[in-house]
DNA sequence: ATAGTACATCAAATAATTTTGATATGAGGT
DNA sequence: ACCTCATATCAAAATTATTTGATGTACTAT
């Protein structure tokens, strides 16, 4: 529905899959071409690119190319992005009422 | 495979979906028992005991049985795990060494 | 221009998640 | 005990995500 929740969804897809958090341990190691993370992982090349293109649509990894190259690392900005976010989806907000149900 | 990972990936699982992306909006106003959130939302009763037990699982979300009701509120000691979790995932790990690759 | 490399995209197969309706469980009230 | 209500669980169907192999595209070097 509201276009906000599948936004903020699409920012967490990239922690919610094994796979994705293995690239991601990787990429906190420092920036990683394709071909590097290819041999240390169990996927095959169109796999990879599959998760690849979804971290970087969650902002959380950038991408970067050098010539025929794809250098992916992890974002600062879409990380701290991801925080923020995640502090303002949990974070009690006094505004809204308290609601009274199930009356005895 | 490691356990790990799933252990993780649980915890974002809270914010991949739409629906429970709504629940905790709901929940941000307030405990809320689960007969509100039903008539708030565009789900069935079992599709929302469904959501509950994800979010329960999730550690974002505490619940609070009271009689025959259920009560459900947004944990602060389980968000603010997800936040130092999501943190530790996305901060350069300068132990690891840097790879050096696709040398032109 | 041709060939090889690195990666993206597509479509089909498979697997996982979500929805739905039916039934089960457990607490409360009579 | 029996009935009702709130919620959980189950199984089947529907939907969505992931994997896989084939093909496409863009860059490099010869």
């Amino acid at each position: 529905m509201a276009a906000v929740y599948d936004e903020h969804a699409k920012v967490f897809r990239a922690f919610c899959d094994e796979k994705r958090l293995r690239i991601l341990e990787l990429l906190r190691g420092g920036e990683k071409c394709a071909c590097v993370l290819l041999e240390q992982l169990d996927l095959g090349q169109s796999g990879l690119s599959y998760h690849m293109k979804i971290l970087v649509e969650s902002g959380i990894v950038e991408s970067r190319q050098e010539g025929k190259w794809t250098h992916y690392k992890i974002s600062a900005k879409g990380s701290a992005y991801a925080a923020e976010l995640l502090r303002q989806l949990t974070t009690p907000n006094t505004v809204l009422e308290e609601n009274i149900c199930c009356k005895k």
